[in-house]
DNA sequence: TGTTCTACGTGCATCGTTCTATATTTCAGC
DNA sequence: GCTGAAATATAGAACGATGCACGTAGAACA
């Protein structure tokens, strides 16, 4: 009478769980959602059951009524270890709650695949974080559809979506300060052929402190893809001839590293003949071969922070929120003349 | 009389797809499905109604009574860049198939952690794929629930899922007879503390070929951690003393850009004062300040081998494969002696 | 003691598919 | 034109949760 029937030996339903704690199959369903209305003897009652029983609630059938708990996080590419931060970050943001996150990789650049964002909103997902990506009426379309936070994008004053970010401008006006201070004044930007609102940020960051301190008649951005040719081009463009640069800031540090090879093959001393600033502290900075001065954004804390607005996004609050992480410096040998290798190791 | 009203205006479902297209809602989902028993008049007038209204799917439906068309993608942690080129080949893999890969992150190191499968399968995939995990008894327990395969787990006897696998003792026996061939004997080899059976693979190669090869006496092989402190500390062990190595294979890029860290801050000369190979070939190793040897074992390939594989499964079969890539060594600067820089950069 | 209010529980319709069992159509062979 | 088999289409019952609308018990108040 208790249990439907020994039918298929299979999955513990909710219905199992009712009977097992002798309650009705919605008062199960309130425990599970943490919903309004359970005394605490029948939470603990229905609690025991499903431990005992190992009942695990199947999402596809709570994606038909509410909630799945799960949430999507859409990555462009993953080859920059930066984004495992993110994703950590994120993780650790998520934990003690019952969400999930879900990874996607999205392939085509600025835009988001629409099959990605189709095939997670099909998914019933509750929440979409969205990395990188900048087409703003693409986004305010998916925010009407479903919480939405973006990294990696600034569009700041929109009223529809968070936004968690790198304070992009102060990351280069950081690196151009720290390069005056040490006495360089020819100071170039190597930087990326986009429509990126980071790269944007940056080159702004970068003229706007050259200005300032007056260098502009110095200030010089060189653009390039991301192709290894390209970028070796670009870097031996700025390396030689008469109007060679002191200094050059790197958009990340892949490119710094690859600036760092170029600029060794020409016979270049690094600092000595170029100092070289990247972005992203990567681990690969700290080699000793490299020894990369680099802008840190914390990839961990921009993830953390998206994650605490998404699930508050999802628990109803409508107010848009836009939040910005300062980034800082961390000096190394690529951009500080005349310190020897001893003392340098010895910090 | 053909729509159930006009109710709410949300979603399209598969009865308004029946209604417009004049069939019955089995209908429409056997040409969902691909199912035998639907003639090509049938299938066309559904597929253009299903444009017109621009119908989806719905997953969670779905997931509740047949298969969701989403694969599981569990990878342990994301920083080697390899792992990139998996995830590309695994979505090439899914190419033109209705199947959408979603990933999942696995922070624990040998296991997999419960609750990312548990969560998986909640979800209704219809296979994971799982990468690095070493943990064979967990590997078939999962295998009984949904398909499986995994990628970098040698446990190719098994009958219960199948593998995909770079081979990993060749990529080793690569290096070993490469730096043999280039005259040096005195080869140790930089491996990891751990439980993989790909580490296993490689120091099973690296020990074989060695002794076959008559070099049994200088056979060497150092563990140790991740932590770049430990790493620091090996590589001063193994570089440093009056039993210090000609050449070090390193078990991956990583630790072997770190090693070149080291030998530089020592003063040693690369590859006169000793050869460097690594495994991988990641980007990083074709930087100047590099130019590292390396075992490129194609990640694009194992994705998309394993991908291939998991449906097949889900489409039933039930014999258990064991795929093996040959991988190829990448010959740089860094193990090859008396090569000058300007012919090199020529090739 | 009767009335109102609140907190807690419950029954049942519902979500959008799949799939079994069954009905209908088509057509070759006579 | 009839028969039966093969091919194609259909109705309707699941699948497992959620959450509305309602019922009930007991406390609070007069």
């Amino acid at each position: 009478m208790k249990s439907s029937g020994g039918g298929r030996p299979n999955r513990i339903t909710i219905r199992d769980v009712a009977a097992d704690a002798d309650v009705s199959v919605a008062a199960v369903s309130k425990v599970l959602r943490e919903a309004y209305g359970v005394s605490a003897s029948m939470r603990s009652k229905v609690h025991s059951s499903m431990a005992k029983l190992g009942y695990r609630p199947h999402t596809a059938a709570r994606g038909m009524r509410g909630q799945t708990f799960t949430l999507g996080l859409i990555l462009p590419d993953i080859r920059n270890p930066f984004f495992a931060d993110i994703i950590a970050g994120f993780q650790d943001g998520l934990e003690g709650t019952q969400y999930q996150a879900l990874i996607g990789i999205n392939r085509s650049t600025s835009m988001v695949e629409e099959g990605l964002v189709d095939s997670m909103i099909d998914r019933q997902m509750d929440g979409l974080l969205i990395v990188g990506a900048n087409d703003h009426e693409q986004l305010i379309a998916i925010a009407q559809r479903k919480p939405l936070v973006t990294i990696g994008n600034h569009h700041a004053s929109n009223e529809v979506y968070d936004t968690v970010n790198n304070d992009d401008d102060e990351a280069a006006r950081l690196a151009v300060r720290h390069l005056v201070d040490g006495g360089y004044r020819n100071i170039a930007m190597l930087s990326l052929i986009t429509d990126s609102t980071i790269i944007k940020e940056r080159e702004r960051g970068y003229t706007d402190e050259m200005n300032r301190l007056g260098l502009s008649r110095f200030a010089r951005i060189v653009r390039s893809d991301q192709l290894q040719s390209s970028v070796q081009n670009a870097a031996r463009a700025i390396l030689t001839g008469p109007d060679r640069t002191e200094a050059l800031f790197c958009w990340t540090d892949f490119i710094a590293l690859q600036v760092i090879g170029v600029a060794t093959e020409l016979g270049l001393g690094i600092p000595d003949d170029v100092a070289i600033v990247g972005h992203d502290n990567t681990m690969y900075c700290d080699f000793g071969q490299n020894s990369l001065t680099s802008v840190d954004q914390s990839g961990r804390l921009l993830g953390l922070e998206a994650a605490r607005r998404l699930i508050e996004r999802i628990k109803g609050r409508q107010a848009t929120e836009h939040y910005l992480v300062s980034p800082r410096l961390v000096v190394r040998r690529s951009s500080v003349r005349n310190i020897l290798t001893e003392p340098a190791a010895a910090l």
